[in-house]
DNA sequence: ATCCTTGCAAATGATTTGCAAGAGT
DNA sequence: ACTCTTGCAAATCATTTGCAAGGAT
């Protein structure tokens, strides 16, 4: 179980219990979007509005303790910053799967030609396909 | 100059000049949100509706003739289908550069373990920086 | 002539905002 | 105590839909 109150703190935002919900929710099932985090997050705290978490996710979002992952024809999902990885989501059933591999591994084994005057310093590579139960 | 009206009529959908001013437009631009979209089509075409945009976006998806490219935290760009390639998207300015490489080479260059039971489609790759005007 | 497509306006859905009350430090 | 955060309701923005008129084949 992490830190998530370090995560708060460390970033100067209050640990309140609304918080703590959204990232041990997000953080339990690895990638959520905003309806589902809503839909989760409610059973234990009925009253948490859907404003509180639209403008906590744009706010951890800012303050680097979460990553969006946008989606081809979804609603973007997000994860805790974590180890570098790359995405395998499936098509049928939008789970996700993380496999860890470095950014410089990720740069490198592209092998592409240095273009000219760009420089990286993110990546974001997803693997669509179908998963094991889908397919 | 591409053949718009063989695109569309191969899909059985009539070749209107809505749907080839749009087609042109996200061409000679490469990847455009859905208000670029619209605002340069309009110049020539000013009572071309939003609504006709968004009708023809998903269609011409549907059809496989135009791609959906997801970006973090911006509206999502569109582009034709055209031979595999990534993108280099500028964290500044938006600007997206195509580098082509093939899908098999995407796939293998990346050296992932056989992930058990995930069978890869289709890949999207990103990488995220500063274009050569922007740093 | 037929059927598909468009443009409009209305409906729906998603996200953001302002502000008074409440919670965290 | 002080300041930040929440929840609500309203506002705004994005997308979809129904339907009569117009356009493509």
């Amino acid at each position: 179980m992490r830190d998530y109150i370090g995560f708060l703190q460390g970033n100067n935002l209050k640990a309140t219990f609304q918080r703590i919900s959204i990232l041990k929710s997000i953080d339990k099932h690895g990638h959520m979007n905003i309806d589902e985090i809503y839909d989760d997050v409610k059973e234990q705290n009925p009253t948490l509005s859907l404003a509180t978490i639209y403008k906590n996710i744009i706010l951890m979002q800012e303050n680097n303790i979460l990553v969006e992952v946008p989606i081809v024809n979804k609603k973007s999902k997000y994860e805790i910053r974590k180890s570098k990885h790359i995405h395998y989501i499936c098509l049928n059933c939008a789970s996700i799967e993380d496999y860890e591999i470095s950014f410089d591994e990720q740069v490198s084994s592209l092998n592409l030609p240095h273009k000219e005057g760009f420089e990286v310093t993110d990546t974001q590579i997803n693997l669509y396909g179908y998963c094991s139960k889908c397919h």
